[in-house]
DNA sequence: CTGTTAGCGCTTTCAA
DNA sequence: TTGAAAGCGCTAACAG
């Protein structure tokens, strides 16, 4: 593999002007610009961005960690990300941590090394030690989707407070009193605020009584398996409400399986819908967050993050995207 | 930041050490060890792999070139890239190409110069230059999901003739006749394979005069408006078959739009399976590939190629995952 | 407009 | 068991 090297002793130039004429930069006559050219193509030289980091400190990398790009919310979202990113000159490392505060960990020590110029977080837990060792070695963090206790970091999200406030006024709006919450994981925040949008949203309507959330994954197994658990007790819900798309998804499969009516015999909504791409019949009541948006946005302030390196630390952001609450079949009409 | 020169001073030792200690290659007493050690923890050094890489000639780093993360079929896919990579000590960069040979030419370039150990690519064209431009660079490649014109490369795919054989096939069975086949692009392998499955089995079962395909786009858009366009003719078919799950959706979705029941009016089968983790319902009768383990294979031969970089070029290997048949409802019963 | 020197952070000789 | 020197490929800084 020829280096600048060998491109300057067949040129009969300089190394440096060679690096001057792969980089536009400086003064370099038409002549030794062309032969320079020529000789560049005859070699097939490709510059090495390794020997160009080493100097320059800077990889124009950066990395997304995320839980799971199998997970379409998350996958919208890395497109996001990766078109930002493409558009500012950057590569993207993905990484998926599985909600683990152990791979996360790993990963982050792994790009720490690589010397990523920023990172994209979903965090495993709500108090990320990750953030504080990043800041030590002044590398740029945006959170993502989730919020930290740790202050002085930007953080991109949706509401998912208000969220799920909506989506519960929506089902009391409809008659339903018993409405049980099938939330994530109670380390991560987007699970804690859709718990506590929907029971504030239960207090406002003096359902204080009927109030029903459980903890699990936000995977398609969680979902199904706490629906199960909850049809077999003797009071039933007369609404289920998904705390995303996966446990919606694996809600209506458990209620499939059991012979359970959608919206018939129980409502079911969820927080977070499916991809148009995916449904060709869009049936479930959902907040719909813009994943693609929140990508592009927190790429596009890690970028100024890392562009303004020197400066004073601006104020961090904290950038909420509104939600919105799309109406469709599985909420069924008023009940009673 | 420290470097392992501010360590081995701190630490009273030669540079060298310590990176005979980080790792843990040569003699180093435990003394030593121990106090090098402490010292890396006290000043939180983090080792520079970009200077390593410099060396070694070797990052570690292999990429994944993919058409749209955003495809489930493609997720599953770098999943299992992701995975067998991780296991293997490489990380992943993953490109999106959106089938244009322009973005994939950028990329290939810019991941040369990156000097990536290795590629996993799906390529937009039958004929790639890219992987000429690779092999000229050394750097190892194998195709994804796809097969090229050129020779000398390791391939993995399914069996895209087979499963359109056997697809069609089934309709046949059931008394069909007018068959609608919904491709992707001609310039790729998997829809040239699907077309010619499609038109043997036709061919077999005396049906020749009822060929009916299509190339259009691997999209729900395209899927959508190429039905539309059947659906407008005096001759109508009594089955569609959607060149892949995205083509599938937009034609159920389309079907769904203009009022025509499936499969009571029209039967409709589709190449690729939407994951289970996204259906709560599944319907569409398939042809199944298997994502994951494409993924992984083709990540494993790339690594040992990777390993092997010096061996005599071992020969190349196609691996052709075999597809399966999954009947549900959407095909419905026998016709006539 | 072009070239020399030096150094980014690390590791492979080769010596001690 | 430890270290000195040299160099991976590139580019600032400073001549000329």
């Amino acid at each position: 593999m020829p280096t600048i090297h060998d491109v300057a002793k067949k040129a009969g130039v300089a190394p440096i002007t060679v690096s001057r004429v792969i980089n536009n930069s400086g003064y370099v006559s038409d002549h030794v610009r062309t032969k320079v050219n020529a000789v560049i193509d005859e070699l097939g030289y490709v510059p090495n961005v390794i020997a160009r980091s080493l100097k320059s400190k800077r990889t124009n990398t950066i990395a997304l960690v995320i839980t799971d790009i199998t997970n379409p919310f998350f996958n919208i979202l890395a497109r996001g990300v990766e078109d930002a990113a493409f558009k500012a000159g950057f590569n993207v490392i993905i990484c998926n941590t599985d909600e683990s505060q152990e791979q996360e960990d790993n990963y982050i020590q792994l790009l720490l090394q690589k010397r990523v110029d920023g990172i994209l977080l979903v965090p495993a837990e709500t108090h990320s030690q990750s953030i504080e060792l990043l800041r030590k070695h002044n590398t740029p963090v945006v959170i993502i989707d989730r919020y930290v206790e740790n202050g002085g970091v930007d953080v991109v999200r949706g509401d998912s407070e208000s969220g799920a406030y909506q989506l519960t006024k929506f089902l009391i709006d409809l008659g339903h009193k018993r409405i049980t919450l099938l939330s994530g994981p109670d380390t991560v925040s987007t699970s804690i605020d859709r718990v506590r949008g929907y029971k504030q949203a239960m207090c406002d309507h003096h359902l204080n009584e009927f109030v029903d959330y459980f903890y699990g994954k936000y995977s398609q197994e969680s979902g199904a398996q706490l629906t199960r658990e909850i049809f077999s007790r003797k009071e039933k819900p007369t609404a289920i409400f998904g705390g995303n798309n996966l446990v919606s998804i694996g809600a209506l499969s458990a209620l499939r399986q059991m012979g359970i009516k959608v919206p018939d015999d129980v409502a079911v909504v969820s927080f977070d819908d499916i991809p148009e791409s995916l449904s060709y019949d869009p049936f479930m009541t959902v907040i719909s967050q813009p994943p693609y948006a929140i990508g592009q946005k927190a790429t596009e302030i890690l970028v100024s993050r890392i562009k303004n390196d020197q400066d004073v630390p601006v104020e961090f952001q904290e950038v909420v995207f509104p939600v919105e609450l799309i109406v469709r079949e599985s909420s069924g009409g008023k009940v009673n």
